[in-house]
DNA sequence: AACCTTCGTCGATACGCATCGACTAAGGCA
DNA sequence: TGCCTTAGTCGATGCGTATCGACGAAGGTT
């Protein structure tokens, strides 16, 4: 492999003038410059990493910690990683994944290894047992999430609770009086991860305001469950009955059961999908459709993440920063139509 | 961030015995052992990876290359990752994420940059175009995926031919005469993804050979489709009709369209799925499981790896793996029941 | 008793890069 | 003309570790 002792030697000049063309850190005519990029061309020179790292104290690489548990959806997950790790490549740096097998000492080790020089944290809980951790690390840790006590941290998520409003802000704008939110899973319901909360706490509080009589049931993936809590929604709905989700199989199941039931979406009833993925609205025609924006989230998880390893001091005040819901209606009956109005509240 | 040369002074030794004493490589008396270690353990070394990878010439990092190809199923990528991940732990090293935003020139920078000791690529396609970079990468490389030009490569994967073969007998030596193959989406069909073509032709050859007669339609998300695939195969088929497939969607589905066809699956006609996701399982009974194990592919990957990495000359003349898929009867009517029998061909 | 081996430790060096100080040449200003 | 600044380059040094050679001590062999 060559050195930059070698692209010196190829062009001409010292092993230092090479560092300085490369970092732009001191002016170097136009001659020289052009003569030591031919060298490194022609020598398909690169930088080696661990010496760089060892000299300058940056290893040009985050760190993406991620607890893979069974309630978290891995495809998101995994679109998630494919944002973060292109974003992070755009601004010159590469993710080290740091799966939790070995809890929070896993951050504790690839920091003191200094193999890091920033983390992201994704699934995190509402009282998340690596917050502590993180407190006495040295890098900028950047929260994909928002636990309870986030004093401090830098936290970035998509606003569930803004999105738990907009439902309801939806439903009251088309006429609806009544509504049931098909929610998530059970197990992800009762686990520590605080998004469900936050969205069932915004669309009450906007069920309140707006004198929508709002009820809430887990999803199951079991279409008896789903019928049930849907007759019953319709049994007490006074006008018009709608329905929100997050859940894939329920998405898929609700046109299908209310066109059992004689009730056509987006005459009869609503349908709100919250956060869908693709294939569902493949078929999710006359909805409205909360897209959380996860790729914004992650883009902007990296961002703040590198903005604060540029900063001098980072021990900041801490940053909390939410990304609003996109709120889309959706009209046709059939392919993979396009969105025709949307509105952004 | 302590040095080793801190660790020395606090152990009142040198900074050499600091690093024999956590390589091994030269032999240390317990007294000074101990010493060391505490002094270690109490000022929390931990060694540079930078200087590390300088001194030594290895990261003790492994990269994994994933393109994010629209026609991958995100969620078992997923599964991949995160065992990956554990196993490489398991061995002392860590994984970079090398996302294929940048080709395959990725893999030539994050090798040059020695950011790496070693590769593993994932969804690899027949002719792939990263093999002709690869060919020329001086560090192991492990494909996970067959190309069709595999001479040299290191390649690993799920047995699909092998699958296809064990779903043919399976239907065979459960009395079925025909059956049909609701295969994967016509996208990933027509992908350079090498792995339907393989199921395919082994489930034709033993066809052939049991006198099987054997229809093949790609799996949609809709309803009617599936249904059309099902009639038709009940139609023609002589005895009890056979059902195989991989798709999560027609997996769902089949129970409930046999259902309301009159057949109960187990008795007059039979289900095999292949590699399915967990929350399929839980609902799929009274059917044949085809077990493709990820989760053993995964950590085969990485175990070929290190002894590809540990070997002195690693121009060796390539390996090829495959992984028996595993065949499962269920019987039962409802719950996340577990296996009852299971045989291994 | 002279010699050889093994054990246990130390000092010195190299790994490849970034960076600081120093130096020269050239230009600006009085 | 003398002084000061800026551009452009070089040499030297340090980053933290692994590893090689050397060395003394202890034990074993003839």
């Amino acid at each position: 492999m060559p050195t930059s002792k070698d692209v010196a030697a190829a062009a001409g000049v010292s092993q230092s003038t090479v560092s300085y063309v490369m970092s732009g850190k001191r002016p170097i005519s136009e001659k020289t410059r052009l003569r030591v990029e031919a060298a490194i061309e022609q020598l398909t020179y690169r930088p080696n990493a661990g010496a760089r790292a060892l000299a300058s104290r940056k290893s040009q690489v985050i760190g993406l910690v991620l607890p893979i548990t069974p309630e978290a959806h891995l495809g998101s997950l995994m679109e998630f990683i494919a944002v973060i790790a292109a974003t992070a490549r755009r601004l010159d740096h590469d993710v080290l994944l740091v799966t939790d097998e070995e809890g929070s000492q896993g951050l504790e080790r690839v920091v003191g290894q200094q193999l890091c020089d920033g983390l992201i944290l994704m699934q995190v809980e509402a009282d998340d047992e690596r917050i502590p951790v993180v407190r006495k690390l040295r890098v900028p840790v950047v929260f994909i999430g928002i636990p309870n006590d986030s004093a401090g941290l830098n936290c970035i998520d998509a606003d569930f609770a803004r999105a738990g409003e907009l439902c309801v802000e939806e439903m009251a704008a088309a006429g609806h009086t009544s509504g049931v939110i098909i929610g998530w899973r059970p197990r992800l319901v009762g686990s520590r991860l605080n998004y469900v909360g936050r969205f069932l706490g915004g669309a009450n509080a906007a069920a309140e305001r707006l004198g929508v009589s709002l009820n809430h049931v887990p999803a199951t993936s079991d279409r008896r469950s789903i019928e049930a809590a849907v007759d019953a929604c319709i049994a007490g709905a006074e006008g018009k009955p709608a329905f929100v989700s997050p859940d894939v199989t329920v998405l898929e199941l609700l046109p299908r059961i209310l066109h059992e039931r004689g009730l056509e979406p987006g005459k009869d009833a609503s349908i709100i999908a919250v956060g869908p993925t693709p294939d569902v609205l493949i078929e999710l025609q006359e909805s409205t459709v909360l897209d959380l924006q996860p790729r914004e989230v992650s883009r902007r998880a990296v961002e703040i993440l590198f903005s604060l390893m540029q900063a001098d001091r980072p021990d900041k005040d801490g940053l909390l920063e939410l990304i609003p819901p996109r709120v889309t209606h959706r009209h046709g009956t059939a392919g993979p139509t396009v969105p025709v109005t949307q509105s952004i509240h």
